[in-house]
DNA sequence: AAGCCTTTCCAAAACGTTTTGGACTGGCCT
DNA sequence: AGGCCAGTCCAAAACGTTTTGGAAAGGCTT
């Protein structure tokens, strides 16, 4: 059985008005009694209740966060690197974060709306925009505060935090340029996601500066995870098995999938890096740790997921906001996958 | 201005009690009055305040998940695949998982004070066990409810689910045993943790009952990360760099461990599975998908998650266990690495 | 007609906190 | 002496819900 307030002013025969003040450091009671408050409270085991404070304060100081997963069994670094961020940020400001995992759907919407009018959470993060995104729409009619992680072209003034996926993906692509190549081949993302389009604008824009054509056949389809990437790549192969029409580069629009490509390829007993160049998007941990290490375009996945936290924080404390808009410039990392 | 009982109350001019005994289903209030009742709580977007509800039945329906980061920037798909299995079975029982990244120390420690003393959740989940954990003590000593992920020896009848790790890793030794392995070195984990000295003993018992003498110079310490894994691979070559004596074997406590050691095999010029086989503990996704691919010791890590969340929601709803403890046998799979 | 169920409703308490709006001292100044 | 102020303290309201323990009304039985 808790400690309460009661409980610590009785022992005292203090009010529990007094012994909250005190805890609370107001000005209005004795030194000697917020002394004799603070002994016996921490002697007692005092900790406040904190769905008692959060009724009363209408404010939870707790942020949600609901992922998106693309199947029932999710595991994708980039969350993990996400959720590091965000999490550190948070405790750093005393927040906690409620985690929700939903494939997008009915379901995720349930829980998007038990958040917000449930007055669970003070705030929600949201990531993987899509175009049109009802989540958006959403929150701003319900004035809800909330940061997205990425661009979005839903119309309003609200808060996100992203990088150029088109200035990225043109980086990456001018590199397999500049190193020769003249068949690139690109796995996309599916087209609902904001960054697809983005991402996807930069490949062809560096494709057309150089004055290669764009074939539409060097484009296919992934689904994001590893897999994905796998069968992209395999599909590709088969698409063009002569040797002179086959393509030399890949650039994926996520890391995940070019460690899929990657597989493929050496799958089919080739070389990444040697016959295959393979370039990927994000920078998540294991980019580094492949074999041979992926070139990419790195976001920096965990100062982004601090910085919308900090973003967050600051707008459910009405604090103002230095920047409603970050659009911070990818870097290319380039190891030896191309 | 979210609604609320008292806002739908007035509406149709009934008392607070009633309009919350109808949309709880209760049986006395008149069919007609509860129709009444549903229509116009939907009709004015009513959903009921998380938070009062929470504070008025004195749970929360929320799991409380503290992380334990060995850095500040934590990335393990360990946690990642855990996290969804834990997650997804939440959501299936409609509870909320509320979750805190922590380096173990004081801040854990104010943490999980928080979360019990401060009734925020109902139940914690529990994990990396270390001997003599203060943790399981903790709890107990409260009564607070817990499961944990892996065993351990803090004496009392608390459930716990996890994997025979001595029989694991006996099995990943005896399979290199059986390939014709007699220098095996093993990547340990920090001693600390109760799945460490768990796991070791199944490499030792493996090497002993083949009569192979125990080398202390073959196992060397790692901190589970990739990282660690690379660095202590180097150290061992560099321990062993005549022919005869380098091990051609390693067995890593984890697989994080054991893809980074494939890692500093493959940078020194040498081919894993050929010149020198290497297994893991877990098989994490990333496992399946390194070159070569990684044989270890299959712990259902996403199955545990779930069977672990299954059994603290019937714990905090006083549901009788059918078992308090299940230890699972792990399987080997065996893939090109070794 | 009195008593007794059933049915339907509700006032009030409770959960534990924070905050509002005083109340009660003494001491100091006129 | 009266007024005023600063320094301490506290009762009560409020946050929004669930639950307890009836109350009122009507119908049925005797």
């Amino acid at each position: 059985m808790p400690v309460t307030l009661k409980d610590v002013a009785q022992k005292l025969d203090l009010s529990i008005t007094t012994v909250s003040r005190a805890l609370a450091g107001y000005s209005d009671v004795a030194a000697a009694t917020r002394q004799r408050v603070l002994s016996t409270a921490e002697e007692m085991g005092y900790v406040p209740n904190v769905t008692a404070r959060h009724l009363r304060q209408q404010r939870t100081d707790t942020i949600g966060f609901i992922i998106p997963s693309e199947g029932p069994r999710f595991s994708d670094p980039f969350f993990n690197e996400l959720m590091a961020g965000l999490g550190n940020e948070a405790a750093a400001h005393e927040f906690d974060v409620l985690v929700s995992i939903h494939v997008p759907g009915v379901e995720e919407e349930a829980a998007y709306r038990r958040m917000v009018y449930g007055r669970r959470v003070d705030g929600v993060v949201i990531v993987r925009i899509r175009h049109d995104d009802w989540r958006i729409r959403f929150l701003q009619q319900e004035a809800f505060p909330f940061v997205c992680f990425g661009r979005s072209e839903v119309p309003g003034d609200y808060p996100y935090i992203g990088v150029d996926g088109t200035l990225g993906m043109y980086l990456l692509t001018r590199h397999f340029i500049e190193s020769g190549h003249q068949r690139i081949a690109y796995i996309a993302a599916p087209p609902h996601f904001f960054f697809a389009t983005d991402r996807k604008a930069g490949f062809r824009q560096a494709l057309a500066e150089a004055g290669i054509p764009l074939e539409k056949e060097l484009e296919i389809l992934g689904d994001l995870t590893q897999q994905g990437g796998y069968l992209a790549m395999k599909e590709l192969l088969s698409r063009f098995p002569s040797a002179d029409t086959k393509p030399t580069a890949i650039a994926a629009c996520n890391d995940l999938m070019a460690l899929g490509a990657m597989a493929a390829i050496q799958d089919a007993g080739l070389d990444v890096g040697e016959d295959i160049a393979v370039g990927g998007f994000d920078d998540i941990p294991p980019a580094a740790h492949s074999h041979p290490p992926l070139t990419t375009v790195r976001q920096p996945i965990y100062q982004i997921g601090a910085q919308v936290m900090r973003t967050l924080v600051q707008l459910v404390q009405h604090e103002p906001l230095a920047q409603r808009h970050i659009v911070l410039e990818p870097e290319l990392v380039i190891r030896k996958s191309g």
